[in-house]
DNA sequence: CATGAATGAGGTTTCATTCAT
DNA sequence: AATGAATGAAACCTCATTCAT
């Protein structure tokens, strides 16, 4: 159990505004774009971002585990309220059109290196994720075969795949096909 | 047309030390790795380095070349040699087990922002490949309704996805199997 | 003639807690250590230590007036109503083995660049010892061809060379009685 | 038995004139001035300065390890050639007529908490002042009851002291006085 | 008065690239 | 052509000091 410290308002509207600019500024440049080019678009002095991440490596690791939280927030609720046979289609659809919009901090923090210690995140996300499978066999849409495990390396995969250049929308859209049906029971 | 300069012997030997040393120094270390790495692997002084490669932009694309170049071997063999059936998804296979074993200079291509200046050798492996994929759909091995496109974008995704932990190779068939079904014609 | 302002009580409680705080901290690391670790030893926000001191300097700086202020009563008493023969003796050896066991301020305040500004407590500090040294010198313990001057040169210098590495406290006895030999009459 | 490589002939001349720089800008403004401020004051890059010396640390040894063989070349010299009776209070004096223009490095280490690991040089410039000793007290001029380590003592004490303000030459050679008496047989 | 977040200059260090030897 | 020292911009990070709460 963690006693989180409450920030005071203006501390805790600079963390917020941090990890947008991360953000933004890692997206556009990769991980190794300067934490000086962060502190500018967030518009604080670079010893702010030091002070709420000590390290380089700590700002990444945040934007991960902020990245986590809000896609297991959005699996859950697709989880529990989508149509069974069609949510799990319908979240690996979604993820590879954001991928696409922007490179992902999944991404990013596979580049730089960075010792994954944001395991309890992840975790969630492999659950929600997983019940999304299991809904999906129940609902005969996936083969029951088919592992949560192959079901996030492909996932992964194809995010990642649809960062690169020459992946127009078409393309996404045949190439996701083709994971599908291969998906599918028959 | 470019007229290619023929170096003096040892200037040939070190351009090849170097370029393997560097093949290993950033599959290790990911291309942020710095140039003085890998001239000490490759036993030369920096200042060769960047007498053969003005730039370690230029290192990376000739990597990336070099690596095309082998590619399109190989599969210029196996599309002249082996059963059209399932070459395709031998060739598939190989390179996403040698992805999982190395960094591809795929990769680093894509995580340096270096231009891709390396057109021809691209479009080469590219024609390789469709040939095998055409050879695969007369033999009836998969399905006619798919482009070279979206099997170049699956080896891609699938090949950088097979770098991350946590794929071992049985997870690597199963998730290849996978991919499979969806290009086999049923 | 400064009227001091009464501190109300808890501010004069703070102001106690950080000057010893600020021994604790400056002997161990040295007057590099941050004010940062000073105000958490102290127990007290970072704002509070500059409240009180608006200067690192000034921090430094009430630290050896402190210091003096100290010193002065231990050898105003030793003048008062110890041995003059031994008195003199006795208090440099104290103070050298102060020293030993911990860096003094003096010496902090010596490597820090500080302008002195400490005339006043220093002055009583001298006269003090002074007292010291005459009663010596009428006792027929010290020659009386010794100045006041001296006396100090050699008091600070072996202070802060029994800092150093290597002074066990035995060869402060034996350097000390080589001091003293010089100092004494015959 | 380290093999030092032969620096080429700009190489050598620049680290000599870092390590002069350094101790002048040392000597200037204590051991907190910034490396930018040696490279600018030798004319070199910041970059020249950490191929030398990896670290500020490894500048400072490097400057003391300078210091202990130039003094060692120094007493060696007084050892074999000057007066044995006056050869050691010379050399005490000229080192303590030394500290006292500048800031010695000695004084530098200690300061800058830099762990010692110049052991071999300091181990030569003890010895050398040991043949000082032995002959001096074999020629009556000091007391055979006295050891080296309570020599060195005195030495870097007094040597210290001297930097300190307000010694003026007339003190220094009091002070010396009265040491070298309580360092005489009689 | 106390707090502690924000500031931003400045320090150490790395590294692609140039150039004298 | 090879060498490797020099360069210097830029990165990461620290810390004395200010100021809103």
């Amino acid at each position: 159990m963690t006693a989180i410290k409450p920030l005071r308002a203006d501390a805790r509207r600079n963390r917020a505004r941090i990890l947008v600019a991360a953000e933004v500024v890692f997206v556009e440049k990769g991980p190794t774009a300067s934490t000086d080019e962060v502190a500018e678009r967030a518009g604080v002095a670079i010893g702010t971002v030091f002070r709420h991440f000590p390290t380089k490596k700590d700002l990444l690791q945040a934007l991960v585990k902020d990245l986590m939280l809000r896609l297991t927030d959005e699996v859950t609720t697709l989880a529990t309220e989508a149509d069974p046979a069609t949510a799990l289609f319908d979240f690996f659809t979604r993820m590879v059109d954001q991928a696409a919009a922007k490179k992902t901090v999944v991404d990013l923090l596979a580049e730089s290196g960075v010792d994954i210690h944001v395991a309890q995140p992840i975790q969630s996300l492999r659950e929600a994720i997983g019940q999304l499978l299991t809904r999906a066999q129940h609902a005969g849409a996936v083969r029951t075969d088919v592992g949560l495990d192959e079901v996030l390396a492909l996932l992964t995969s194809t995010s990642q795949g649809a960062l690169h250049a020459g992946w127009d929308p078409t393309l996404q859209r045949r190439t996701l096909t083709i994971l599908f049906d291969g998906l599918r029971p028959c």
